[in-house]
DNA sequence: CCATGACAGTTGAAAATGTAACTAACAAGC
DNA sequence: GCTTGTTAGTTACATTTTCAACTGTCATGG
């Protein structure tokens, strides 16, 4: 008669440890710099993937797009993002940052990384190799073309 | 001049398949059964945990307490979990699943169990353990005491 | 006992989120 | 050109979540 062993049910591991980790690094960009967790992913995205759409930033990030939409709003309000309309089809916008949100991102990249480097010390560079792999395949697995998502 | 790696950066890895997890598995037992996420995570925290306090409850979970307390409410109007005063400490309430609830639970468990196969299909056992391993390095790290939490 | 402070749990109000409906633009077939 | 269907993105509304304040209970120390 089975219940499940919680310890070892990955779903509930998964999700406690992603928890744990984005809510330490909230703190980071959120008490620093005033960005909500869609902000901070849509900054990082577009830092990474310069002129993509908001659907891209989206895809990418498992962001779903009403709170692409309004994490880009409070980016551009901020003057931190910008867009420019695409001629050859005037839905989409192409979206980039602006020097001001490039200098913000750079700023809060030593902090990213340092608590990286803290993640990457706990498990030594092959288990992190690992994991990393790991979440490859079981995204492979669950399929990459999931319409939402959360935070 | 650095810019994160966001495929190979944990905690936005991370983050993208907890999400894609709890979206999947929320379809199983938010259709079938009607819980939300936190009533679910409080429903097999207890099967597992049987007469435990909304406290405990919240720190193996890893749910903020307002969370829990509003899931247990949900779970007890269903009449699939009761309370008992702990005579000891009249703030506290010990929480156990009906035997209605009980049933319920035993319902789920084969969904999240076949989920769970696919899972360890896609990893092979050997990566499932190391991947359950290195998470309880990762908690370990950030501390097992942080206070809230998400979903 | 009676402060003072801490803690478990609840609640109300504010903020964030998801759903669904919408607008504007494209695309294909007629 | 004019449907009909689709897609990018926004917005309104309902739900969910968070934050802060609150209640009742315990623990400590005078």
């Amino acid at each position: 008669m089975s219940t499940l062993d919680l310890e070892r049910f990955l779903p509930y591991r998964l999700n406690r440890v992603a928890a744990a980790v984005s809510e330490q690094l909230r703190e980071v960009y959120g008490r620093k710099f005033g960005l909500t967790i869609p902000e901070w992913r849509v900054l990082a995205t577009l830092a990474q993937l310069p002129r993509s759409t908001a659907r891209e930033v989206g895809r990418h990030a498992r962001l779903h797009k009403t709170k692409v939409s309004r994490a880009v709003q409070g980016l551009e309000e901020r003057r931190w993002l910008s867009r420019a309309e695409n001629p050859a089809d005037r839905r989409e916008e192409f979206l980039s940052l602006t020097p001001l949100g490039t200098t913000t991102y750079r700023a809060i990249v030593p902090d990213m990384s340092a608590f990286e480097d803290r993640l990457r010390a706990a498990l030594g560079p092959d288990d992190m190799g690992a994991v990393l792999h790991a979440l490859d395949r079981l995204e492979q697995v669950l399929g990459l073309e999931a319409p939402r998502q959360q935070d």
